[in-house]
DNA sequence: AACAGGATCAACCGCCCCTGT
DNA sequence: AACAGGGGCGGTTGATCCTGT
């Protein structure tokens, strides 16, 4: 009779890790690399699962991280990036050098989150919570609403950069063009989509953490743009998907929308300052982007 | 000094997606 | 096409730290 195989599988350990934990997964990683984190345990002499490893690395002990205060560039950077693309802290942490998603995750959460409360914006959908009277809340509100066209104007650059995509491919399947499409970029997201389509470029959606990886069925049946940080417009799908949207248009919207919205700096200086501030903020925020590997930007 | 409550953050859990077979 | 395994992601938990009384 097979009595157990507990006594073979050792007792996983669980909870905080100790120093020396961390020398032997250092040391072995070092060595080794991580390779099957699933098998790494074993070969590294550790009593944890892989998964723990893994977690272990890529939160505290991989030396490209940085630690301690966000700056207030960070948090900006945070809180706009949430603003477009809702509890994704693996793509916002691509944004951010050095900064982990968890670490993220736990800054918007502890604080970011409460601070936005404070203010009267609903950090889940970055609107203001009830529009009221009152000149700097209405101001605030209107900005607000600003985001919600950046968004919209997002999901539409979104789907036909993917429509765009198909199609070329199409294309060079129907034409059998010998010559390979040109390489995606390194970095694609919704803010290099945004660049690119200032240029009238077109390009292929090839990033893992890229907000492009999903299709037009996979919206469709996923119920919709709903998921995408929770502006629930079936119609802006159905626009997507049934009408050719002018680019010349979304350009233009997006312009406005990100010159005109800033809701989170309200009350300090001038409209017009914090306008110029926005502007100035999306273009460095484009820049890191466009640098994503070099750029000691915060 | 002691305690309570809040804040912070490392770590875990469960789910989902991707890839290989 | 179906399935399994591995890895990644986001939500949540719980231990620890901090601050006010």
């Amino acid at each position: 009779m097979v009595r157990s195989n507990a006594h073979e599988k050792m007792e996983l350990k669980k909870g905080p890790w100790t120093r020396e934990e961390d020398q032997k997964l250092l040391a072995h990683i070092e060595e080794h690399g991580h390779g099957s984190w699933r098998s790494l345990p074993a070969k590294a002499g550790l009593q944890r699962c892989g998964k723990s490893c893994r977690l272990r690395w890529t939160n505290y002990l991989r030396p490209d991280i940085k630690r301690g205060k966000f700056s207030s560039q960070e948090e900006k950077a945070i809180i706009r990036l949430h603003a477009l693309l809702g509890n994704r802290w693996s793509a916002i942490a691509t944004h951010l050098p050095k900064r982990t998603d968890n670490e993220i995750k736990n800054y918007w959460n502890t604080r970011l989150k409460k601070r936005l409360t404070r203010m009267g914006i609903d950090p889940s959908t970055h609107k203001p919570k009830e529009s009221q009277g009152g000149s700097a809340q209405s101001r605030q509100a209107a900005v607000v609403s600003h985001m919600a066209q950046w968004e919209t104007a997002r999901l539409e650059a979104e789907a036909r950069l993917v429509r765009e995509s198909k199609l070329l491919s199409k294309l060079q399947l129907l034409q059998k063009i010998s010559v390979p499409p040109p390489p995606p970029p390194a970095c694609l997201d919704v803010l290099k989509a945004w660049q690119a389509s200032n240029s009238g470029g077109l390009f292929v959606l090839d990033s893992p953490t890229s907000t492009l990886n999903f299709s037009i069925n996979s919206i469709a049946t996923s119920g919709g743009v709903g998921k995408l940080n929770g502006y629930e417009d079936k119609g802006i799908y159905n626009n997507l998907v049934q009408d050719d949207i002018s680019m010349n248009n979304l350009e233009a919207s997006m312009d406005h929308t990100l010159l005109s919205s800033d809701c989170y700096n309200s009350g300090t200086s001038s409209y017009a300052g914090e306008l110029e501030d926005n502007k100035n903020y999306w273009n460095e925020l484009l820049n890191l982007v466009s640098s994503p590997v070099e750029s000691p930007v915060f």
